[in-house]
DNA sequence: TATATTATATGAGTTAGTCATATAGATGAG
DNA sequence: CTCATCTATATGACTAACTCATATAATATA
C-alpha cells in the first residue's frame, strides 16, 4: 500500500487521511462490466481483480452490493445450475440499472471536476505542477 | 441538490449511489485553507460555505476534524480572548500538516487520475463525450 | 432579563467498506 | 467412500466517515 500517511512521523490515527478505500468507485464499475455482459459475482470479481483500480474489492462486498443492486431494481439474477461447478447466480443489468450507471457516470465526472478545482487551487498556491500540465 | 437519484422511478435505497457526500475532501480544504493563513473554526466553517465544493459543512465534523488534526500534529490552537465575541480557538498548521497536505494532494491527483480511467472506459463503451473532451 | 449571535463542542445514529469466516456443491486424490 | 480443495455465494461483526440534532457558553443587543 502506498500509502502517504506512513512517511516520516505523520502517523495519522483517526480523521479520513489518503487512505486507500474505495469511496464508492466500485459500484459504477459493477454496472459497466454488467453493461457489457451478464455475469456472476465470482467472474466480476475476477475481472475486477485485472483492473488495478478495482483490484483491492472485498468479496462480502461485492456479493452484498450486488444484491442491494438487486433490491434497487438495477439488476436482475437467475441461478445457472448448468455447467460445472456450484450453481452461479447469474445478474443481468436492467434499464433502470443502465439508466443509473449514466447517473453515476456524471456524478463521477462531476466529483473529478471537483477534484480538479481543488488541486488548482493548491497549485496555485504552492506552485508546483509535478506530473499534471494544465490546459 | 442535484442528487441524480432523483430521477424517473430511481429511488435506490441503500448501496453506495451518486449522492452528495464529501468524501474525505473536507481535510484538504482545511489544510489547503490553514496553509494560508491560521483562523479558527467558525472562520474556516465561513470560507468552506463560499466555496460550493465545500457548501454543505457540517460545523460538528468541522470542529472535531480539527481536533483530531490537533491530536495528529498537523496543526496546533491557541486561544484568543481578545477582541469582540466568545473565545476562539485558533489553528495554525504545523510542518507535518503541510506535509500532509502535499500528501493528500497526490492522492487526489490519483484518485482524479482513477476517476479519468473510468470515464475513459464508460465513456468508449457509451460514445457519449459531452462535456469532456479527451486529448 | 430575555433574546440573538458567535463560537465550540458532544451524543446518537447511519452508511460504506473491511475483515473474518461460514456454507455448500463439485472435483480429484488416495 | 472419504478427505481435501476449488468454486461460488453469503453472513456477522466491526470500523471509519460522516450526518443530524442539540448542548453549552460568552458576549451583544433590545
Amino acid at each position: 500500500m502506498c500509502n502517504p500517511r506512513h512517511r516520516r512521523g505523520i502517523e495519522h490515527s483517526g480523521c479520513g487521511p489518503p487512505h486507500g478505500r474505495m469511496l464508492g468507485f466500485i459500484q459504477p464499475w459493477l454496472l459497466l462490466l454488467l453493461s457489457e455482459q451478464s455475469a456472476h459475482g465470482y467472474q466480476l470479481l475476477d475481472r475486477l481483480k485485472q483492473n488495478e483500480d478495482t483490484r483491492s474489492i472485498d468479496p462480502g462486498f461485492l456479493y452484498r452490493t450486488l444484491r442491494q443492486f438487486e433490491e434497487d431494481g438495477l439488476v436482475k439474477s437467475s441461478w445457472d445450475t448448468e455447467g460445472c461447478g456450484p450453481p452461479r447466480r447469474v445478474y443481468e443489468i436492467t434499464a433502470d440499472g443502465v439508466e443509473y450507471l449514466h447517473a453515476w457516470a456524471g456524478h463521477i465526472r462531476s466529483t473529478r471536476e471537483r477534484l480538479g478545482r481543488f488541486l488548482e487551487t493548491y497549485e496555485s498556491r504552492f506552485k508546483s505542477q509535478t506530473t499534471e500540465k494544465k490546459g
